[in-house]
DNA sequence: TTGACTAAATATAGTTGCAAAATAAACTCG
DNA sequence: CGAGTTTATTTTGCAACTATATTTAGTCAA
């Protein structure tokens, strides 16, 4: 039990009124309006310092003061009226991006989380594997300021979604088949020689933070968000933190063909896709099967759970297998990590309602102990993008005063 | 997407000079020796500080002087010889307790992890459920802390390994039987309330912690450890980093019944046993296995671990089963948390050798990707007790200028 | 209108905790 | 013994905060 000569890298060496210079700041990003009373009783510092520092930070650029003391409504108050202060929304702005293998999508928003522009671009499927996707991606990111009426200066953060593993650097691994280097050719170097601050994360993740703000997984301590499109990603959110896994493997879920009933992390939309057309193929889809209606092209999971709620009994038999199917994925997760609820995240939330149903019952039968709560996400196709502006404004929250605000057009 | 209402606490008001100090102790905390210049270079403070700091660490009784500035064997070196300062390993001491059904066992032992007393008392097993087992821990720990000849109140830290999950305030749900209640009944309470720091934690959390600072997770970013006793519980440490789960019930491993070919959660222990008592009564242990040499009360997991070393065929046919069912498990976990290595301790770790040979040929089948490497702790049945030193003297080294040095005998 | 009351802002005077710089001490080596 | 090197000590000054007193801006009741 000998104790190792190693000495370990301690953080001291810090300004003090730069650290609380930016715990006021933090604060005031978490409230509609700041009073030097509020600062003063969350961070133990004096009036006068408090004011100080807030005033340095309106110098800044990050705060400004709000001249209506009592009128914004607020309950009665005796005494002098206090000064208020707000955080800028103006003061720069954020890129969140999904760079999804067939649409690549950026929006802008300003520190509020408010959109301010938009823009899409479609991969065709022919070209998935050898599109320039960086030049891409800048291209749709460009586009989307453009549509914001926003000088590039102004960015404080980009945030982008990769279906890939990323690790802390936002670099991806080599995979088996080069597939997640593809999706993910080096990002986070071309952006931050932009000049931006830049967090590469996979999609699942990020949509794991969507749910956590503004979805599902608000006000939960700890919870699974289930990513399902062509193929099942996962972010786990285990009390507040996100787990990442040392390569940011967590969640990747190759181990899914190791539970009994499941064999594959094949997503929702690319099962449902192969079960029908199958069924059409080798004559098992039902005469009477409204799906017999359905082209070729269009026979797919969105299809299949439209025919579903107008009561298709062959649909319900593939709803009530992939319930089945899902079920066990939830009850492996939330055994795994003692998590309470799974948002069921992606394009299919919007529609799965009866899924979601038949996978509730099935999960009661699979599972002794409490059931995990199965909801779907509010956030629907656009969780990627929410999830990424989330993650660039919480980023800018982080090291707002690390970060050089343009005083061009402020 | 609009603001929230709520002020978040900020933890900003705090002296800096005992922060700096703090951190100055950490240091000292690793390295057999300190100087100022170590110091220096470490926190960016000057040497006037660094001084000054040290000076009232030795006040305060947590550091040493060390006289024998050069002689301590270093390389030369020119100039002035460096005051040189030390941790205190008898500034006071911690207790590691191991509270398992059948057997309690507490650890004494000073700064550095020097084992200074110990005292173990078994539980019988028509005792398990009613014993009252707060006031037969406190008896133990005392005879612990007279074996070690020192006085209560030089303790700082006791920690507590519970076979139940624990949450923040190191309580334990209750669970489908009261067992959780039964075998942590308020010891964070009762011993809290004796003056000390106390941390109750599930016991194999406690032993992924052992694994990581003195057995074979050390140098691991991620690792889980597999704790096997009757039953399996696991320890997640995810980019060094325990998962706790919301309340503790990380690593419970509900989940094991939802993956193919194993079923349940029994661990390697219990296993064993049922497997090579059920064959006897029925007749499949064959008439030649040394197994039939055994007592029925001995036949059990050390018996098919030896008779199997022995070149035993039926021993090696239950080794092979439980070799499979360990890769399965093995390979959900890895792959669902993203760790490369995954530690097998408890008593079983001991005489595993053939069956992790067996589990790591058996898990390059199951999986595709690099299986994650399997190996045996080699800190036998007293993993726990190690594991609950070990963060009883974490929790000391965090909180050291927190606790109350006794100064009459230090 | 006036004065009592309240709560915040502002001004002024310490206090703490650190750095910077100069000086002194302890040691090695030629 | 003195040049060279490294650390310790002392002095001085500054940055950042606290503490306290004073002023300001409002409400409310008589």
């Amino acid at each position: 039990m000998s104790r190792p000569m190693v000495i370990q890298p301690v953080a001291v060496s810090f300004s003090q009124r730069r650290f609380n210079a930016a715990a006021i700041l933090r604060l005031a990003w978490d409230v509609p309006a700041l009073t030097a009373s509020d600062a003063m009783s969350e961070t133990g510092l004096t009036r006068s310092t408090v004011i100080a520092l807030c005033d340095d930070l309106v110098d800044s650029g990050w705060l400004a003061e709000l001249a209506d003391a009592r009128t914004a409504g607020e309950a009665y108050r005796k005494g002098r009226p206090a000064k208020r202060y707000a955080l800028r929304g103006d003061a720069g702005v954020v890129v969140g991006v999904d760079a999804g293998p067939h649409r690549i999508t950026a929006t802008v928003a300003d520190l509020f989380g408010r959109e301010l522009g938009h823009a899409v671009e479609h991969v065709p499927t022919d070209a998935i594997e050898t599109a320039n996707r960086v030049s891409l991606t800048d291209g749709v990111v460009d586009a989307a300021l453009a549509a914001a009426g926003v000088s590039a200066a102004r960015v404080l953060c980009i945030s982008l979604g990769v279906p890939a593993p990323t690790d802390q650097n936002g670099a991806s691994p080599e995979g088996e088949n080069s597939f997640w280097r593809l999706m993910n050719p080096g990002f986070a170097q071309h952006f931050a020689a932009r000049g931006w601050a830049t967090v590469v994360e996979n999609d699942a993740n990020l949509a794991a933070v969507a749910e956590g703000s503004i979805g599902a997984g608000a006000g939960a301590p700890s919870y699974i968000t289930l990513l399902s499109g062509e193929r099942f990603g996962a972010g786990y959110v285990v009390n507040g933190q996100l787990i990442r896994g040392t390569r940011g493997g967590a969640g990747e879920m190759r181990l899914l063909n190791l539970v009994e009933n499941v064999g594959s992390a094949d997503g929702i939309g690319l099962l449902l896709r192969d079960w029908v057309r199958s069924a059409k193929d080798s004559g098992a889809l039902p005469a009477g099967s409204a799906l017999n209606n359905v082209s070729l092209n269009n026979l797919d999971a969105p299809a299949v759970f439209q025919s579903a709620d107008a009561g298709d009994p062959f649909a319900v038999q593939l709803i009530v297998r992939m319930a089945d199917r899902l079920a066990r994925i939830c009850a492996v997760l939330a055994g795994l990590l003692d998590v309470d609820r799974i948002v069921i995240a992606g394009a299919v939330a919007e529609a799965a309602d009866l899924l979601l149903e038949r996978t509730r019952a099935r999960l009661a039968e699979v599972t002794h102990t409490p059931a995990p709560e199965i909801v779907a996400s509010p956030l629907g196709s656009g969780v990627v993008s929410a999830g990424a502006v989330r993650r660039a404004l919480s980023y800018t929250r982080d090291h707002a005063l690390d970060l050089v605000l343009d005083d061009t057009m402020e």
